[in-house]
RNA sequence: GCGCCAAUAGCUCAGCAGGAUAGAGCAACUGCCUUCUAAGCAGUAGGUCGGGAGUUCGAAUCUCUCUUGGCGUGCCA
């Protein structure tokens, strides 16, 4: 579970630091000056492998130019012993170190000793972790915002998990509410025209228009003919609705299975209403003192709620004035409660129930609004909605065909179906390209997504990983198997392309870390294209084959370590990693 | 009106726990396969990082403001 970044980073704290304390006692520099900067990798391997910029920091408190400080704190370095070569002062005060062979050895040496396991890291400490995500409508069809929310809810987790986090992925099914009676009216008339005519029955206006409702209406009717033209609506719909859940939501099951996403929980939101729990839960907060009664409905005290939330974080009451603050209805005078209220619930069900320590869910910008409000109503059930609750909003995808965008909408059923993408262009490119930052939007161009092949840059990272593996069968066959690491001469991968491809294979475990903290997959794309295209250039410039023995083998294990890592990568992130291309 | 997000090459996007001359892919142009996969490598060209102000030794990155775009502001989910 090494870093070897960070060690290096923490090692030359300590090497500065060793060096001021040298540095006073000679009375070169004075003492008790809190000494503290960053350590960071240069854009420019010019300027050293790792650049501190101490003595720039540090400046102030010393009433001294940091070029001064700078050298004076090199020339008190002590390097014997270290993973550096060498040290100097650059530019406007910076502190360059240069690492020498010894670390670029290590590096290759954890890959090979941690196996499938590098890049683990243990940030996460085993803390209990679940994401939700997709949680799509199933009363209907899958569309571009859910491919892209399931390619970063999926990779989300997986980073998590190799963060060292016990993760759970849960797909939160809406299968009671408005929408589902909405759902069964939609079938109903459908049904009815099938049998009286299309022109004989009026549709819903806010129905669902997708062809797929009339695709279960005739499914509907081949089960039970006109069995049900007259029956009891109240009952017909509740049939009706069960038909067209036990129908997409096997659909989605699979469609998500094709699309490499498996989930651990498919939570019914029905089961939170059969139980009682959705009722408990507003009791719960009736007797916190946040629930009071109007017009017949039993209403949230969110803008109280919010209001001194926002009080105790210091926002200024005009600011909060400004917001409008609304209270939520919880349950409908008919008796009926929101869907706010079942999502109450469903969040005190993760954490007070099942004992999630955090829950992460991912969701369409457009739901934005409700963020604010579902961690307030955590807190006022006393469960930290603030801490433990995180959402990753991602806007939405734009989908441009012939320079012209499409609107989504199943209701107007013109929608792009998750299926209709798969069928389209591969689930590697579309895994690749929907892990972008989250908070940025996609431009998808539709006729670019069909013609994308060897294009698409999710080729070029699998196209490192197939050169390799033919490579190394290649080598094989001719009496080259990759070599033990312990008995390579790690000293002799000394070339600017071998070195900086090292330096890429030592960065995973230090990705993992960042894109955890920040939530953001899409980090590990842009690491893991880095390192296809270090190890191509290394490729191109450093034969293997025609090497000498020693070279060739230390050579050889090099690539190993880059199949592996690119391998791992590509897991984290769902792409395959093809063996031959 | 108020709030959230965005604005970087012709196009799609990186870079944002402040760092040294702003990067990649696509599109355009030029080289490199009798030698481990050319789905590759090397190079040319392309930019007032939306405008303005501030903080700092130092800003694409942080703060404020303005402009433009997306989304939200439901007894919808």
């Amino acid at each position: 579970m090494a870093n070897l970044i960070q060690k290096a980073k923490d090692s030359i704290n300590d090497i500065i630091n060793a060096a001021y304390a040298k540095a006073v006692a000679a009375g070169q520099l004075p003492e008790g000056a809190p000494l503290s900067g960053l350590v960071e990798i240069p854009k420019d391997t010019a300027n050293g492998d790792y650049a501190a910029n101490h003595a720039m920091t540090g400046a102030k408190a010393m009433r001294m130019a940091p070029r001064k400080i700078a050298e004076t704190l090199v020339a008190n370095m002590e390097l014997e012993g270290s993973w550096f070569d060498s040290v100097e002062c650059a530019g406007p005060g910076f502190i360059n170190f240069r690492l020498g062979h010894g670390w670029y050895g290590d590096v290759l040496g954890n890959v090979c000793a941690e196996g499938a396991d590098y890049g683990r890291v243990e940030v996460g400490q085993g803390k209990k972790v679940m994401v939700e995500f997709v949680s799509a409508n199933p009363t209907g069809p899958m569309h571009m915002g859910n491919a892209r929310g399931g390619v970063l809810g999926d990779a989300l987790a997986s980073v998590l998990d190799r963060a060292g986090y016990e993760v759970s992925r849960e797909f939160y099914v809406n299968d009671a509410g408005n929408q589902i009676e909405k759902f069964a009216q939609s079938i109903d008339s459908r049904y009815q025209q099938l049998i009286l005519g299309e022109d004989k029955v009026e549709f819903p206006e806010d129905g669902y228009h997708g062809d797929d409702i009339k695709v279960l209406a005739k499914k509907f009717f081949e089960k039970y003919g006109e069995e049900h033209l007259h029956t009891d609506i109240t009952e017909r719909h509740a049939v009706m609705a069960r038909f067209g859940l036990e129908n997409n939501i096997p659909k989605m099951q699979s469609d998500l299975r094709r699309y490499g996403i498996e989930y651990d929980t498919w939570f019914f939101e029905s089961t939170l209403h059969d139980s009682g729990f959705v009722a408990d839960s507003v009791a719960e907060l009736e007797k916190r003192g946040y629930i009071y009664e109007k017009d017949g409905a039993l209403w949230l005290k969110t803008s109280q709620i919010l209001t001194e939330k926002l009080l105790a974080a210091g926002k200024k009451q005009e600011d909060i004035d400004k917001l409008e603050l609304k209270d939520d209805v919880l349950r409908r005078a008919n008796g009926f409660y929101t869907y706010f209220a079942a999502d109450i619930a469903y969040h005190r069900n993760k954490f007070a129930d099942r004992g999630f320590d955090k829950v992460i869910n991912v969701w369409g910008a457009d739901h934005h609004g409700h963020v604010a409000r579902l961690k307030g109503a955590m807190d006022a059930l006393g469960l930290d909605g603030e801490n433990r609750l995180d959402i990753v909003l991602m806007q939405l995808v734009k989908l441009m065909s012939n320079g012209e965008e499409v609107r989504m909408s199943k209701r107007t059923g013109k929608a792009i179906s998750l299926t209709d993408l798969l069928d389209e262009i591969s689930v590697d490119a579309a895994r690749y390209f929907f892990n972008s930052r989250p908070e940025s939007p996609v431009v998808f161009d539709l006729e670019l997504a069909k013609r994308q092949d060897s294009e698409n840059p999710v080729y070029y990272v699998q196209y490192a990983h197939a050169r390799i593996c033919t490579m190394l069968t290649a080598l094989a066959a001719e009496g080259h198997a990759v070599p033990d690491c312990a008995n390579i001469n790690t000293a002799l991968l000394s070339t600017d392309a071998e070195r900086e491809l090292i330096k890429q294979l030592a960065a995973l475990p230090e990705e993992i870390t960042l894109a955890a903290r920040d939530y953001d997959p899409s980090r590990i794309n842009k690491y893991v294209t880095e390192l296809a295209a270090r190890f191509h250039k290394f490729y191109t410039v450093c034969r293997i084959r025609d090497a000498e023995k020693e070279l060739l083998e230390a050579r050889l294990l090099l690539a190993d370590c880059v199949r592996r890592v690119i391998a791992i990568s590509l897991s984290v992130i769902g792409v395959s990693a093809p063996e031959k291309m």
